[in-house]
Order: structure tokens, then C-alpha cells, then sequence
DNA sequence: CGTCGCATTGGAGCGGCGATCCAATGGGGG
DNA sequence: CCCCCATTGGATCGCCGCTCCAATGCGACG
């Protein structure tokens, strides 16, 4: 009585990471924190790192949790290529969906369930005949690429929480800004306002894809 | 002589940026500190932040010194394929100098000085033929995979200053990892363990950017 | 059916961070 | 020559991740 009530159900790791994922979604990268985390599971900061090493082991498991979900929810196509762009996209909607899986990437980018997502795209890339020699090559540009687009999605969620206009409103002030720029020393950046303003990220990340699979084709 | 005495060289925010890449560079993303800035400059946080608003914004100043610098550095081509290819190793080796640039760009990806690049490699696109409507879709590919590398980059360099061995050790070490891991289960990486160690970062950062080359001149 | 060991819990407190605030200062313009 | 204000240095704040430890009650065991 003299201390404050004690849990009945018990915490478990799941529970907490089910939980910094919730926060994590709701409100952004930055509002993870171990007293938030306190505060929604109602414990103590004791508590959480008796099932958690460190506030990096928790979002590296988070992170796991949704990249080991995409890629076990991707099927497979008769077509090797159509099975990699399932695959890429599936990772693009969920870094798209939960965007600090793309910043945690960028911190990590060699945990575990990328080396799943690095050895699927192996498989596809002997499928499409690709040499073994450049095989190795190949993945890790594909690999690389992906990251880059992850890391993008995440600066953009950032922007976007921090003030609170919508994408729409967000693509309008950066493309005006982009039309200020002087034409004569930024004539392709000016010249590309538009397509700026009313590009979609998914097909142009998709685009992307298939730029690599052209140039893959050539190593044949 | 009641208090400390005063300071008669003049501060600047260029000496401040300095001094900050200089820390950077010699330990690291994360011995940039507030507190490490006054001790190395002898002065006090007011100083400081009277001719810098934010430690983002210092950051943001010392990363776009260092592109700003490689591409007036770059020498063009009559080939602009090659030029691209110079621009881009340029931008792979400052980042393979200061890891840290790589990691701020994963922050802050739209800088000014990025917006130079993406007007480069626009123009460069342009200059080999690839068609107005792909231009956009293509230089943003190649920007994201640029971000992406530069980013590994990073991430191994917080790696290597982590565990002090050198980089031959931490590859061997990695290898040795993916030697152990189930060869029925990961083919592919278990197939390619010998190329993991002998690789080398910036022939295979030059073989992407290779690959999405050949994929480009697909489009045309 | 006790009882007792120990896995689990909650929270006070530590050191370090970025950032703010303000009194002291001294070089340069009138 | 003097005084004003741009510039300086550091005390201080609030928040962070993390450590430490006393309290607790569940379940194994006699």
C-alpha cells in the first residue's frame, strides 16, 4: 500500500515493441521516448529494460517486425521481374506507411531482415540470368536504392508532421519555391515544376525499378 | 578580472563551421557536441549561438561546404556519361572522407546544395538524349541511389569507430557472419561471401551507377 | 497447503545533451 | 575621448537515455 500498485498481467517484449510501434505511427520518430513509453504502458522505466537492452534493440525490433511482415506477405509471380517489383513495392508501402522504418534503416541499414529482402533479390537476379559475377553488384545497387528512396520517404514524414499542411499543400510550396529559382542557373529544375507538383512517389519509385531492371537486362 | 577574460580574435561563422567539420572529421557523427565546440573554440554557448541559430542548422552549414566543394571540383567531359560518372565518384569520395555528410543528407535531403546536383545530373540527362517526360523520373532515380550509398557509407563509418578495427577486420568479420548463416536457406548471400570480402565500395558504387546508366539509355 | 527464492516491477536519480538567458565587456563610430 | 551596443561566456533549464535498487508477488518445491 505504501508503494504504488504493483501489475498483474504481465509486460513482455512483444507488448512494448507492439507499443513503440504505436507511438512510433501515431506520432512520428521523435515522440519515442522512454517516458512516453512509461507513461502508455503505465510501468516504470525498469520495467522496459528488464525485456529491452536499449532504446536502439527496441526500434532495430521494430523495425524487424514490419520488414520481416512485407516480405513474408509478398507472392511470388511466374515472372521473375514482376516478383521483384512485388517485392520493392511491398517495402516501399510499408517505409511509405510507417516512415521511421526508413530512418532506422539509415541507422542500421544490415539487420537481419534485410539480409532476407538482399537474398530474395539474389534469387530473382539468377532467375533473370544475370551473371554470377555481377550478381553481387547488382543486388547491392538494387539494395542501395531502395534505401535511398526509405530514407527520402522518412525526411518527407518528418516535414510533414512538423507543420501540419498536408502532402498536397507541402508539394505546392516546394515546387513555388522551385520557381523562383532563377532559369537561367537552374534551367532543369525549373523546367521540371510541374512534374514536381504532380508526380506520385509509388510510380515514380516504381519507375526507378524498372530503370534497374533495364540496366540489368543489358548485363545479359 | 573578476570574470574570465574576454576574447579578442573575433569569432565568425565560418571558424565556428570549421571547427565543427574538424571534429566531425576526427571523432565522429556524435562527438559533435555543444560542449565539445566551446571547449575546442574557448568560448561560451552564447558565442555560438549568436552566429548559428541551431545545431541542425550548423550541420546543415558544414554539409553544404563539402558538396558545394565537390561539385565546382568536378571536371566535365565531351562525354557527358562520363561526366556523370565523375560528378557522382566526386560525391562517393567526399562522403567516403566525411561518413558524417552522409548521414545529414539522410536528414536533410533537399539542401540547396543537393538542388545543384539534381540540376547536374538533369542537364547531364538532357545532354544524352533521355526524353523530357523521363528526365524527372530518371535523375530522381539516380539521386535516391547516390542518397542510398552515401548512407551505407555512413553507417559503416559509426561501425568502424564503434569496434576500432579497420575496415579489413570488419569485412572479414561480416563475411565470416554470412559464411555461418544457412546455406539452404540464404543461398545467394552464402554464395557470395567471398565477394563480400573482397569487394571494393567504389567499384561497385561505380557499377550501379553503371547499371542505371544502361537502364536510362533503355528509355531513349 | 504454506513459504520462500527470485524473476519481475516501478521510480528516484545520474550524467549529458541542446538550448535559453543575461550580465559583463571592450572595440569602433560620433 | 567616451559611450553604446554587438559580442561574449557561462549559469541554468528541461528533457533525454539509462542505472540502480528496494519492493513485490508468482510459482516451484517440500
Amino acid at each position: 500500500m505504501a508503494k504504488a500498485q504493483r501489475r498483474t498481467d504481465s509486460l513482455s517484449r512483444e507488448l512494448i515493441i507492439q507499443t513503440a510501434t504505436e507511438i512510433l505511427d501515431s506520432d512520428g520518430e521523435n515522440a519515442l521516448t522512454l517516458r512516453a513509453l512509461t507513461v502508455r504502458l503505465k510501468t516504470g522505466y525498469g520495467a522496459i529494460y528488464h525485456h529491452v537492452t536499449d532504446k536502439s534493440d527496441l526500434l532495430a525490433a521494430a523495425t524487424d517486425d514490419i520488414i520481416t511482415g512485407v516480405l513474408s506477405h509478398t507472392a511470388t509471380d511466374a515472372d521473375p521481374r514482376e516478383t521483384l517489383r512485388r517485392l520493392a513495392l511491398g517495402l516501399f508501402d510499408a517505409i511509405d506507411a510507417h516512415p521511421w522504418v526508413g530512418a532506422e534503416l539509415s541507422r542500421q541499414p544490415w539487420r537481419p531482415a534485410l539480409l532476407d529482402f538482399y537474398e530474395s533479390i539474389g534469387r530473382l537476379l539468377d532467375a533473370l540470368a544475370v551473371p554470377e559475377k555481377a550478381r553481387f553488384d547488382a543486388a547491392g545497387t538494387l539494395v542501395n536504392y531502395v534505401l535511398g528512396v526509405a530514407v527520402q520517404n522518412a525526411a518527407n514524414a518528418r516535414h510533414l508532421t512538423a507543420q501540419d499542411a498536408d502532402r498536397a499543400a507541402f508539394l505546392n510550396n516546394a515546387a513555388a519555391q522551385w520557381a523562383q529559382l532563377d532559369p537561367s542557373r537552374y534551367p532543369f529544375v525549373h523546367a521540371t515544376v510541374t512534374q514536381l507538383r504532380e508526380h506520385d512517389d509509388r510510380e515514380q519509385f516504381l519507375a526507378g525499378i524498372d530503370i534497374f531492371l533495364a540496366g540489368i537486362a543489358a548485363l545479359r
